[in-house]
DNA sequence: CGGAATGTTGATATGCCTCAACTAAAGTGG
DNA sequence: CCACTTTAGTTGAGGCATATCAACATTCCG
């Protein structure tokens, strides 16, 4: 591991766990924990002492159902999952989706059973992290449970904005409001190459997240592709005129609480 | 303060700020927390130190803005209050509504800046907390911030059903899960009578809740009122045939997370 | 009592869903 | 490596649900 990636968990080699991997899972949480919070040398060795247990899923396989009770979190180290409700006719309804260091249901830390469930989309690996250290954790350091608590309020947020996203916004804006957010946060995560970041989603699951038929979200992707040089193609998102698009969108990243813009 | 609202708070006196109005205000913040959580001794103790500021609210009034940065919490102690996105072209997408014992902007504590507003659905009276004397709270009783955090992981789930609700149901589906989780909630927290409760919500709210428009609000209620007995007048939500309207709405309580079923 | 806010109803237009046929791409087994 | 199967994406036609607009009724409040 290089100097600079040391520099990144602020020069506290593993010595817990000593080794390349668990240093590498942790830093990706925490690069994504320090977008938003600020953490001290104590939290860090806290984050340190944390076991985890690596997991790969294959593209749409479920991480967890509906109705599970975890006694793990997962925190995804790359790819991309998305949480989703189960409907009584078997149809989803897509909620969020997560990249490289979120914790796509941090909220089974203190909720027991599952509301919704958790699938990856396309190839995804994640960390499981063990609920009962991480809270042995949050009793020793409030501010780190501050910091993933945060986490969890920007997930609200996120849902918040998805509600007026399907509620308030026409066809092309919700689109397009959908993309901007997935282009933000990968780029805050350093995720994006350019205007450009990995979404393997297909237009079925993206019909499911934005509330319409499969047709209509073929047309209006063609739209945007047309207009603003959108294109979704092999898994990747790339955007030509951000500008138009975020304006077509309303997309104001205000709600995702970021403490430096990466764009 | 009668020997009944005295075991409420765990026999233990407001020897601190002893008021009775203060061990009130606790009370239904106390009562909201044990629908979920366990509180100890010392987590009441550490509540019964908070001070707190009351304010009345008129109907409609705001309480907070988009943009703001608050250095208080707000408990509702009556009424109802309601959160919304205030979209560019002045139009409103209102997200959840909070009732006696909810905490509607919690989130505030740990992000500063409000990415929504929260106003008055009717005239309502909220207890304003610092957020200072919360986080030092939170620092002594991490069980205790466990409590309000699981709070705003209730607050993520209610969001995250309000997606599915607006983007995967018809509307007439639509309006009667609203109901049916309005009225479940009241009666949880002890504020329904029999199958009917305060919701001084209009026509024009419910629309800008719902994502349809007045003119649909208007047939749709109608609809319901004929087929499942659903009176909205003068402030009141009465639910004549719950078991049909929980059926049309899909309503599955399992979101709430409360650890007894008031129906 | 007057005025404003809220609720009610009908007519019209249209955006989106549904259905269905088809094409392209990706994965599979010989 | 090719033929086959399956999955994913594309396109058009038709009908319906819901937005929009406009007129009117009712309630609320000063």
């Amino acid at each position: 591991m290089d100097a600079r990636a040391d520099r990144t968990s602020c020069g506290i080699r593993s010595h817990s766990k000593g080794n390349a991997v668990l240093t590498k899972v942790l830093d990706v949480l925490i690069r994504k924990l320090r977008e938003h919070s600020r953490l001290g040398r104590d939290d860090l060795m806290e984050l340190h002492g944390l076991s985890h247990k690596m997991r790969q899923l294959r593209s749409g396989e479920d991480l967890i159902r509906q109705g599970d009770l975890p006694g793990v979190s997962a925190l995804v180290v790359s790819g991309m999952v998305g949480r989703y409700h189960l409907l009584p006719n078997g149809k989803r309804q897509y909620l969020s989706f997560h990249m490289a260091g979120d914790m796509p249901d941090s909220q089974a830390l203190f909720i027991e059973r599952m509301d919704h469930a958790v699938c990856a989309i396309g190839p995804a690996s994640i960390a499981l992290l063990p609920h009962r250290e991480l809270i042995r954790a949050f009793h020793r350091r409030p501010p780190l449970s501050f910091a993933i608590w945060r986490e969890t309020l920007i997930d609200a947020a996120i849902f918040r904005e998805a509600i007026t996203n399907n509620s308030a916004r026409t066809m092309p804006a919700r689109m397009a409001h959908l993309f901007c957010e997935l282009l933000y946060r990968a780029r805050a995560s350093g995720l994006a190459t350019g205007n450009s970041c990995q979404v393997p989603i297909g237009l079925n699951q993206l019909g499911e997240t934005l509330g319409m038929s499969i047709a209509t979200v073929n047309r209006t992707l063609q739209e945007l592709r047309a207009a603003y040089a959108v294109e979704l193609r092999g898994g990747e998102l790339i955007v030509g005129n951000w500008r138009k698009l975020a304006e077509l969108g309303q997309f104001d990243p205000g709600y995702l609480h970021l403490k430096k813009p990466p764009m």
